[in-house]
DNA sequence: CCATTCAGTAAACAGTCGTTTGCCGAACTT
DNA sequence: AAGTTCGGCAAACGACTGTTTACTGAATGG
């Protein structure tokens, strides 16, 4: 059911998706749906919980690569290009329901992405050039960083869909912009 | 009808609206719907004129007036809140159709944000921090401005609603991130 | 002053919708 | 072996949907 409904969410969006339009795809009668879901909204909140399942595995593996800063950029550029390529619709999902108009499920994706913040802003605190810093400094910096990376999946997933040439550019920008915010972060002093 | 269509868009999606919906909102027979617009799409790209018209005059503002890097952040995040402010259903719109399932209404919003992006971009070609920048960065660093615009902008729609303090922290935010790609900018030596 | 466009209406069309109800077989539990 | 939960079904309910058609009055223009 999940994937019938993840199916469908292709070209649609959440508030618009129907009970017996997910069941219809899935196989089943209209009946069955309430046999495990109360609303569309709980359907939705179980695809963020699926969706950001996937993307927290990848988030850990680029944090936990240490290095300089140029090939941690590099490595999450790359990271995030391909997980975009294998988790199109989960990807899509997100960025089409993170502002959507069904309530429960943009506060669920928001409180999700407050913890990947929370767990960058750790990663953050462990690099020497966070020395000084105040912990309200390195929230804003991870926050930041969770932003851009969100705003670059978004991205690549449009590029993906108009040819090789434009995802090199989402790339050069994504790698671009990320590394003018270390370089501000290095000559940062205090707020 | 514009009206009433932006007004059951506050907490509902484009793609779930209705021609009747509308119409019943607006006061007027189903039939008078299709004396305007062929479809809800279209309704939903004359809502993005309207919408990005306001938005407009607010770019121009804040790029005309001259003055430290500093004094320029500031008063972008003050306009930026004071025009969330005074126009939250057009920012709602927005943001949430930005990446939703209208592909017309995403074309319209992107390529709009696009133009915004070559003006920040040549306003940013105007200043002495930009010798020696190709058009490329240049480029790339305007976009990344009017993400970061957007995205402000989407996270004060919510803040409003939960206490001012909430929307200080917003505004903190803002204008620290935008300081540290300022101050990037500014240490940055080619690519 | 006549013609035409404009912006509106009511009515009808055939569908689709969400949800509830009662029923059923299979799989577990005890 | 008996009982209970689980996941499924068909059918039915009334309400709502997008769109077309034929018609109407007012404004506009020559």
């Amino acid at each position: 059911m999940l994937d019938a409904g993840l199916h469908l969410l292709a070209d649609q969006n959440l508030a618009s998706l129907g009970v017996r339009e997910v069941t219809r795809e899935a196989g089943l009668s209209p009946a069955a749906f309430y046999r495990h879901f109360p609303d569309l909204a709980a359907l939705g909140v179980a695809l963020v919980e699926e969706s950001l399942a996937s993307l927290h595995v990848m988030i850990r593996s680029v944090l936990a690569e240490a290095g300089g800063a140029e090939e941690v950029i590099d490595r999450a550029v790359d990271v995030i290009e391909q997980h975009v390529r294998e988790h199109r619709s989960h990807v899509r999902f997100l960025s089409r329901e993170r502002h959507g108009g069904v309530r429960q499920v943009r506060e669920a994706i928001d409180a999700e992405l407050g913890r990947f913040a929370t767990e960058v802003g750790a990663a953050l605190a462990l690099q020497p050039v966070s020395r000084g810093w105040s912990e309200r400094d390195l929230r804003m910096l991870a926050e930041l960083y969770v932003d851009r990376m969100v705003s670059t999946a978004s991205a690549f997933l449009e590029a993906q869909e108009s040819g090789p040439a434009r995802e090199r550019g989402i790339a050069d920008a994504a790698r671009f912009q990320l590394r003018l915010i270390s370089l501000g972060r290095r000559h940062w002093q205090g707020s």
